[in-house]
DNA sequence: ATGAAAGCGCTAACAC
DNA sequence: GTGTTAGCGCTTTCAT
């Protein structure tokens, strides 16, 4: 890499020079400006990031700390950040903390020391579980803004981008019920996160609001046969005619297993489910899913750190973003 | 963040001597080295990262360029470069190009710029449609080396990382003509993809080695609705009793739509496809895959850069890994 | 055993 | 209009 020294020196300037003709800074002469900017050009000078980063104290750089990238929704919503991070001329860091504490808590300390100008993550499973949340505090602390979406740590005072997971299943359960279900049956595969146990308690509300409706749940473990338990939970419970699923695979298995099971979706049973757009070709007829805007999720969150660290924002004047979801209706309910 | 300087003002000595009493230095004395850590453990100091990468004129970090964070290989390619990265201490910078050529250029200017020490990457499909590679050539001349996976770009000069592509369609067709299927089918959404060509050559020479045999092949175009194609397909080819698919939904629709024509799966027909094992959940029965072990592929790569990076090999001695597949056989064949 | 000083690449306040 | 200098945080060579 070219240096702004080379440059001097082969002009016969000073580095200041050099420097201001390419800032373009009304000192300069023309001619010298002239000169500079095309040995500069020629030698495809680029100014060193890491000396600006330095000089400035700020990176232009965000640490995006993420619990599973394999995870579609987590992966949309990176998608997210990346876009409106890349226009507003920030880089994104990013670190795969694996639903693990400690990972997580390693990727927080590796990044603020200096090489990040704040955080935007979602909290890992194992964090959500142990309800740790001084790391997170100490990062904040330190003057890194963090900015949490989708599962956050109610407790630590920071920006965040929440989903209505609640209203969600809320809605849909209502929706089967308008369908004139009567045996609607909830599916999860992630009972231990947050957002698992809100859109739980939603479809639960419509359920004992609407009264005289038996819950079935079915919980998932990562170890068990989805396939199999699911097979097993439609053959016991022949009268099953909705199911809700809570994540994004159990409601495809579902769909497809009722139709092994010789069920006419949506006649003798309605599904939804949480699957991404292609996802929801896995089944026939399509799936009618529980769509999170998980891009739009990410350029909030990124708009919001940046904000902040644009001073745009006071220090205390914390704000939670909630972000609808829609339900795109497909064929596997009336 | 806490510097130097400042444990070295509370301490009354220089900031060299906090500095060597901290990497340890033998010229500093017992007492001294103790007093530092001491105060610098209850500041929690840690080395500033962007001082350190200007004075080593090196960042430990590699830039990822990425075509599409969305398709579930490349993100558990990334999954695997990140956990390799981190292993040695570096961190990733995930840039997405979106299949664009303009966005690939972006990247890698926006980042070799001192940004990073090296890039792991998988050519845009535009790129690789035009066919540029100007702007690889000139990264790695700049001293920035580059280590390509799966999509290449093989008039390039580098390390690179691929799958036996061409092999492995052509292994599974094979292995359907050995199930005495007669008439097999290839369909394919990635057909201007580098290995989505590899993918159909594969199986052509396949057929065309068995003689007797009649291609059938469908190409899906993006905006092409691939559940409405495919049931097409199928039924106007009702002989068909094999599928191969190169991309990773099509497998699954294929399957799913044969159930769903009252075809007996694996009896009547047989699917492989390219899904991931979560993916392959999506049909009853289980599909059978190709799998490309993506995650060796991405910690292949970063191994590949890492060394370089650390010298290990010599400027001109560049290696091409091939990662070779496996058929993880399940329920939709004999 | 400790400290002073140079230098990584850059910007900017301050001479001249 | 151009140059000198200091300084961002750190390591390291060279005094003392």
């Amino acid at each position: 890499m070219v240096t702004l020294k080379q440059l001097a020196k082969e002009l016969n300037v000073s580095i200041s020079t050099v420097s201001k003709a390419l800032n373009n800074s009304v000192e300069i002469g023309e001619e010298t400006v002239k000169r500079v900017k095309e040995l500069a050009e020629l030698y495809n000078y680029k100014p060193n990031k890491v000396a600006l980063s330095l000089k400035q104290n700020k990176t232009k750089t965000i640490g995006v700390i993420i619990p599973d990238i394999l995870n579609h929704f987590l992966a949309k919503v990176l998608f997210g950040i990346e876009r409106e991070a890349t226009k507003y001329g920030y880089n994104i860091i990013t670190c795969i903390s694996n639903e693990s504490l400690e990972k997580e808590k390693d990727g927080l300390q590796l990044l603020a020391n200096g090489s990040v100008d704040g955080f935007i993550l979602s909290v890992a499973q194992e964090t959500q579980i142990k309800n740790e949340i001084e790391h997170f505090k100490r990062t904040i602390s330190q003057g890194l803004p963090i900015v949490m979406f989708d599962r956050v740590a109610h407790d630590v005072l920071c920006d965040k981008v929440i989903v209505d997971d609640f209203d969600a299943t809320y809605n849909a359960t209502l929706g089967l019920i308008a369908e004139k279900r009567k045996h609607i049956a909830f599916i999860s595969t992630i009972d231990s996160l947050s957002v698992g146990k809100l859109r739980a308690r939603g479809y639960n509300k419509a359920l004992i609001e609407n009264g005289n409706y038996e819950p079935y749940v079915l919980s998932i473990k990562k170890k068990d046969d989805s396939q199999k338990k699911i097979l097993s939970f439609l053959k016991k419970n022949p009268q099953i005619d909705g199911v809700i699923s809570a994540d994004s695979s159990s409601g495809i298995i579902a769909l497809n297993t009722a139709i092994k099971l010789g069920r006419k979706v949506p006649k003798d049973i309605s599904v939804i489910g949480y699957a991404s757009k292609s996802d929801s070709y896995h089944t026939i007829p399509k799936l009618t899913t529980i769509r999170q805007h998980a891009k739009e999720i990410g350029a909030s969150a990124a708009q919001m750190l940046i904000n902040r660290l644009q001073n745009k924002t006071t220090q205390e004047d914390v704000k939670t973003i909630i972000v609808k979801t829609s339900v795109i209706k497909s064929k596997s309910t009336l």
